[in-house]
DNA sequence: GTCGCTGCAAAGTCTTTGCAGAGAG
DNA sequence: CTCTCTGCAAAGACTTTGCAGCGAC
């Protein structure tokens, strides 16, 4: 039942496109710096914090200067067109990944803080059923496992 | 399969014991802030923030005076005993609950921000046989379903 | 008495906002 | 050209920390 999550569901043209029409859409404009934002979110495998992927794109693109809140104020743009998503677990601080991947949940590791992605069909079905009994109109959903992954369990037999 | 979790699983008392032992067992004071914060958050059957939290206990106990400091380290204190649990869901700062009660998952309704609270066997058993799977020592885990409530559904018409 | 606890205020994070110049349409 | 974006730095929101006096044991 494993799948690899890594495999983009969607090539990066037709992100793109669809980002650039949701711009369009919006009167909002098609930038170098929001370019570089996505296609960076699109090229990293992880889960990325403002900070991380703002680093990121500043090694990606060296000659384009761009600053944190750029990288917040798109975050949030991409966010609300739903071409990415944010978790926000315990710590502060979200990440975020694009969400044009398959949906999928989250099992987090709380040694090292490793996130591993899965999709259970059962889970999935689960939840649809609960939200109806409630009348609840479900819009979206996420889960979380935490404890400790294959690797650290093995690696630091601390304690 | 719907339950009450509003009932709560323990005691007042009971819980203040497990408490006041946790506190010895660590070389910690039993004090009145703590009491009074581990007290208001039993009486109080809501999913709160640390404000929330400060000024309900202020309004509770008017000859104590307390600090926000307080609250927020009481309540990592709860939350490392196992007592409280915090969750974090999209908006920033976190909201805590007794974790007492028994173990359930939650609907929250991006209108209202009415959480709702919900337990479903099938998807607890999936959870741990998903971690399982993936040689994951599950140590928690929790589940959201974000959508509208049933309430605001009937309500708001608008859209 | 000792050592942890508390309130207060100051300091830290992370995120958002105001502004004037830059740039897309 | 117009109107949105951007970087910067300042401001905000939330949380943590340092400290001197207080209080539980």
């Amino acid at each position: 039942m494993q799948k690899n999550f890594h495999d983009k569901t969607m090539q990066y043209d037709v992100l793109l496109e669809r980002f650039k029409t949701i711009l369009k859409q919006n009167s909002l404009k098609y930038t170098l710096q929001r370019e570089a934002i996505l296609r960076t979110l699109y090229d990293s495998d992880e889960h990325l914090t403002p900070e991380a992927l703002h680093r990121l794109v500043q090694q990606n693109y060296p000659n384009l200067r761009i600053g944190i809140a750029t990288v917040y104020r798109t975050l949030s743009l991409l966010e609300e067109s739903g071409i990415v998503t944010s978790l926000s677990f315990g710590a502060q601080g979200k990440k975020y990944e694009l969400g044009a991947k398959e949906h999928h949940d989250h099992m987090i590791c709380t040694e090292c803080g490793t996130i591993t992605e899965f999709l259970d069909e059962e889970i999935e079905k689960r939840q649809e059923k609960i939200a109806k009994e409630f009348g609840f109109l479900m819009k979206d959903h996420s889960m979380q496992i935490y404890g400790i992954c294959h690797s650290c369990q093995t690696t630091q037999k601390k304690g």
